[in-house]
DNA sequence: GATGAATGAGTATTCATTCAT
DNA sequence: TATGAATGAATACTCATTCAT
């Protein structure tokens, strides 16, 4: 079992070293541009080893992906779990996580949803693309439970908990993807932060009763 | 000048013609797997011809954002012209300009992110180029000035009218984008419509002072 | 007849005009660098109307080499006229008729080996392709003819006069073909005059008997 | 360094593989109708390998006259460092250097001038064009060394020893361009050699004083 | 497991040629 | 005759993927 493990252990690591190759390499080519050669190198790796880790290069960016909405997971579970708060303290929390999210990986994010969207990325593994679902899907349903409290204690407007929760998603999103298109990343980071403290302000007013 | 004109018409209508195609084709299969010999089939042309007309693929796709660019300027002049109507009440007719915007072209919206973002399209003639971020700043600088207008009568909260703006605009295309990458439309239209009613409804309040 | 000779005199102008431009065009980008598009453009016609006097670019390249063999054959046949010169003089004046076929058309000159060397040229309707060969076969006889006087009457030396007219043909040929390979025409047109100079009279040395 | 050596050879061999295939399609179809394709399939490749070790398609190209003047310059210094041997000894030399060079690859060596004066050849790399560049000067200039001891001991007549070189080259490679475009190739090169030993003996000849 | 050389399917683009007007 | 819009065959090159070592 020791050895087993061990095996295992080394296993992951390989496929975090790739991964951590292919979000960079993405994140400055995009999907199309960047060639597995591009990431095996990056990686200091063969290109016939990253098929050892990935069925293929759509599985290897979806991965990507999962990595992300795992990682949102944990977070807006943890918000969930502050047990003391109130859907408004709540809200609050998960608009911190959202930034820290997009903290984790910038350009990744409007990424995953061109995944979702496209109608080209049929080579993914049923399991990873269930997997994908499963995360958004949980993910959203908790996000949706903050508002369906806020909701029931009549202190969010009256809408149904679940488009309140898709709009919050969209809005930061929707954030991230413009001001992205506008390459303000990096460049000026502090900007897109700014942008997006406006947009949950607002939401977080806009959502609250008056 | 008859036939010097009739020609030019003619002319304008393949462009047309192509385009409709064009969109139909990206739409469906996106900008990669869309082939060049596909846009041909469904326009009833050869693969020849649509170079007559477009310089290349990404020219020919990037002229379907500029249709819609063109489309969203019209429609928020008219809603600066509205003489007698205040913020609040151009605010509104923002928000349906920008559902009408939507129905003329949903999936197409998206791309035009991509295309200003992406590394990929260099390919693109400079007046083109030109022409689309020229439609963006003026399309945008004319819904700042809405906000300007709500924050100098001290209606809306004072934030900057830009920054205003830009989360107006972020929020619109991070529902459409949000929406799209769970692939509602065409099929639940009805849904997207509904929450884009809702997203813009939060904006409208947490624009507003209380 | 007038009318049938009038619209003969017509069509061969407009041939002549096609040639010109065609001449300019194949000289600036060579034979597959220039469209057919191109060659229109410069003769001041529409592509389509190139093919009403040439069957195709090949035969078009093709009438250019016939040109000059025409302007060749004339000016060896003067040569061969003047009665009262002996070999000798003859090849002086061969050598002189070659300096200006060279300066009638520098560029093609070497095209027309390429012609005739290229598998490619298939598409050359027998007519013309017996044109070019029977021009090339009469002048190149017709020079030997002056060798085998020069033979004869003990003056050059002793070898087959065929050999030594494609002897001379090849000299002068190599001599633009490396020159042109240096790129030298048009810029140093003298270094070229030069060096055919050089090359005429070491041929002429060579060829005399001591 | 077996190991690494070894590779290094393989490497080496497939190039040649390569470019034993290249040589062979391009005598046979020329430049433009040789395709990559009908390169791969003589050489036993697929299409993909050929680009793993030639830039494209005219790098292949040029790398063939790279390979003659190579050869050129090898035997054009052993001609040089004859020690005992004077300026007509050398010319003699040369002229059999020649020979040999011309058996090396007849019809490449024609296509070298071409590829000279080409002005479509723009892709190749700086370096190989330095190096084909670098080559034939260094090749020229040693020639000329021999016409110039020529010219210095009154052997030879007194024009400038570029020019000679010049001209002795525009000899060999006039009389292979002519009768290549006669086809001759293959078919009778024994009428091949003929002329060429005509044109020598022209050429040394004419060069001598008398 | 790891390699990386080899594969070969896939596609944007060009341009000689045609033909309806 | 002349036109020039439309054609569509032809091809260099890329790159995800494989597999012998």
């Amino acid at each position: 079992m020791g050895i087993q493990e061990r095996k295992e252990r080394e296993k992951e690591r390989r496929r975090q070293q790739i991964m951590v190759a292919a979000k960079r390499v993405f994140s400055e080519k995009g999907f199309n541009k960047a060639t597995m050669e591009d990431i095996a190198q990056e990686a200091e790796l063969s290109p016939g080893t990253l098929y050892l880790y990935f069925k293929n290069k759509e599985e290897l960016y979806a991965s990507l992906s999962l990595r992300i909405l795992q990682y949102l997971l944990i977070r807006v579970e943890h918000v969930i779990d502050e047990k003391d708060a109130g859907p408004d303290q709540k809200l609050k929390s998960l608009m911190e996580a959202m930034y820290d999210v997009y903290e984790f990986d910038p350009l990744i994010i409007i990424n995953m949803f061109h995944l979702q969207s496209s109608e080209t990325l049929k080579n993914l593994s049923p399991e990873l693309m269930d997997q994908i679902k499963d995360l958004s899907r949980k993910s959203l349903s908790l996000i949706a439970t903050i508002f369906r409290d806020g909701v029931e204690q009549d202190l969010f407007i009256d809408r149904h908990a679940v488009a309140l929760a898709d709009t919050f998603w969209a809005l930061f999103s929707g954030v991230v993807l413009w001001l992205t298109s506008k390459k303000i990343i990096d460049e000026q980071k502090d900007y897109l932060k700014q942008t997006l403290e406006i947009a949950f302000e607002i939401f977080g007013r806009g959502v609250k009763k008056s």
